[in-house]
DNA sequence: CCGCTATTGCGAATTCCTCATAATAAGTGA
DNA sequence: TCACTTATTATGAGGAATTCGCAATAGCGG
């Protein structure tokens, strides 16, 4: 019995087992450093990880974090010009709005609460998931009344 | 004088002079062809663009349009996995289904009409607009029962 | 028509991500 | 526990999409 005790950790663990992949430091530490920092950028995840994996690679990251989006136990984003971004909330069916002038994003909880959220009433597809994508500009952007740089008509 | 006396080809120009940008032929080869080929790619759009103006280079084409882009006057769709597209629909807010299996994407009209169509209950941010991006399986691909990797429509 | 300067063409560079292969380590049974 | 088998990681190269810097070109007002 190790130290490995902890709730979060163990529930990873069984996610892993649950399909058929390893228990390894390195997803463990990339699952953590994923929690630990939501819409974080692979290269940000892999240097959180480093903190408990020191010699952990980048392209080691990229290979995880693609497994385990596929796997369903990762979400990914991917804002417009920035690179991709990971979390591990998936449960539940939120969103995200992201600030165009800083580029922060934020969790927004959909309304309706499961998926599909929204059901389009002209399309030929099955739809399984919706994803919404709020573009606005943050409450700490918003403040600095001066020079907006690029004037965005509200409507 | 094919597509660039209709009406749009004109209120292209009048767009581009109201943002004080020059009347190119290569602008508006462009944006005729992001009209003739909604969703394409940068690259498919130099093709197209490049019947009318065999000299026009990609880089250019990537110039234009992220400015086009920036002005408004066109739409850049990022969908997962895939380079950017581009559509001149920017008037309505429409939304975009993509299949998950051939990566072909429709247009979706919005159930509410109107920029934002969903209001985010729980946000700190100022919202300007909301994407909405449904991924799903499409018609065609839904049919065959079997060998679900490549499409085979053959029959 | 002339000239100013925005725009394009061109080549290279950058960023983000993936592939190929060898080394490593996790899980398994004796 | 030990060796074995095979998934997983490290490493470096490679690739696709996009941007940058600078010189040449061409809109457009005078």
């Amino acid at each position: 019995m190790t130290t490995k005790d902890r709730i979060s950790g163990r529930s990873w663990a069984g996610q892993l087992h649950a399909h058929d992949r390893r228990v390894t430091r390195q997803r463990l530490a990339v699952l953590a450093a994923v929690e630990s920092s939501p819409h974080a950028t692979a290269e940000a995840v892999a240097e959180a990880a480093r903190t408990e994996l020191p010699q952990l690679t980048l392209q080691s990251v990229y290979v995880v974090l693609a497994d385990l989006t596929e796997l369903g136990m990762l979400r990914r984003i991917e804002p417009p010009h920035s690179p991709a971004r990971y979390e591990t909330r998936i449960g539940d069916n939120h969103h995200h709005a992201i600030c165009t002038r800083c580029g922060r994003i934020e969790d927004v909880d959909c309304a309706v609460g499961h998926a599909p959220c929204l059901i389009p009433s002209s399309s030929s597809m099955t739809i399984a998931v919706a994803d919404v994508l709020y573009q606005g500009i943050c409450a700490d952007c918003a403040v600095p009344a001066v020079a907006p740089v690029h004037p965005t008509p509200g409507q």
